[in-house]
DNA sequence: GTCTATACCCGGATAGAC
DNA sequence: GTCTATCCGGGTATAGAC
């Protein structure tokens, strides 16, 4: 066994090594489905060893949610600024099918969160009113641009694109061989004006 | 507490009442978020005496999906009968409104089920290909009707369709205030051929 | 920073009486 | 058909040593 003090490591790297592990078997099983010791173990120490690292398993849930969210919020922003909404939003797919196992960690506990109480309740809530107005944002500039039909209610419409991307995400995740980008796509094709030439 | 043989009641009885609580307490807690105990206790009855009626937890969850499974597949192949995919849909989110509380059941299994191994997920996986080829031999019919326009693929249209229902149902679980027919029934309008007058 | 030991609670399922 | 009692496994979190 041999547990020794050499086991150590260095503050950022244990925490980094648990957040990974976390998202990647939080993503696979559910919350309420992995205990921190399947965690611990699979990082290879134990339970009260992860919890000097995150004083609870919600806390860890939390941690790892927000991990990503900075680099996520930032390549989305990028995105909007340059193409238009169509276009960033396939990007966006692209992007998450690259990492799925952040995609499945993001699909998997929105899913769960939809139960009240749920810890991580709170969290997706704040993301989807952000990600919503942010979309809404982007279709007006994009409306104002000729890019999208002037009729269309800002709001509406990108609770509907959210939609289908959260909806196509749950199919995704059951059979991971579906072009995620594809249908995307050809949802949002049909959205936008054609240039006439 | 007086718990006398005049409890017992007759047999379908007391499965009926079983079946209904598990509906509203798995739907609003998900499966691993409720136990056997608190489903008994809330019929009136102790843990054993529900295993009685059947024989596992997991025996109970897919005998409460199945029970509303009838009815609902019914109503929706009576619909796609007599009207478009377009109105078929709508008409179904309306109905889907007025019992949330089998709608919850669904809605927060389908989405528990994405994890490997649960217990309904062989439940779902089979019930979303018999709705996804439903729909899509309901959106040939209408191409013949010129209801649609013919050069969409009936089963990328149909798994987009769904994805809209699943994404616009979890986003109303999270808020039940916004309007989930209205916003379907925006969706499909786009999509359908207007009649010349 | 990591461990062992442990306290404490909860869950599903079974045995057997009434 | 329903109960009490019980088995057994597992979960989170804490105390305290190294």
């Amino acid at each position: 066994m041999a547990p020794s003090v050499r086991n150590r490591k260095a503050p950022g790297v244990r925490r980094e090594e648990i957040l990974q592990t976390a998202t990647e078997m939080f993503g696979d099983s559910g919350y309420r489905g992995v205990s921190i010791a399947d965690i611990a173990a699979k990082v290879g120490i134990s339970q009260p060893g992860l919890l000097h690292h995150f004083k609870s398993k919600e806390e860890l849930l939390i941690a790892a949610l927000e991990r990503r969210d900075a680099d996520s919020s930032a390549h989305m922003d990028e995105m909007f600024h340059k193409l238009s909404i169509a276009d960033a939003l396939v990007s966006l797919c692209r992007h998450n099918v690259e990492d799925p196992t952040a995609m499945r960690l993001y699909a998997v506990e929105s899913a769960e969160s939809i139960e009240p109480g749920h810890p991580a309740r709170e969290f997706f809530l704040r993301r989807y009113a952000r990600v919503r107005d942010r979309v809404a944002d982007r279709i007006r500039r994009d409306q104002e641009l000729h890019r999208l039909p002037a009729t269309l209610d800002p709001l509406v419409l990108a609770t509907e694109m959210i939609a289908v991307m959260d909806g196509l995400q749950i199919q995704w995740l059951l059979d991971p061989a579906m072009d995620l980008p594809g249908h995307m796509a050809a949802y949002l094709e049909r959205l936008v004006i054609k240039e006439d030439r």
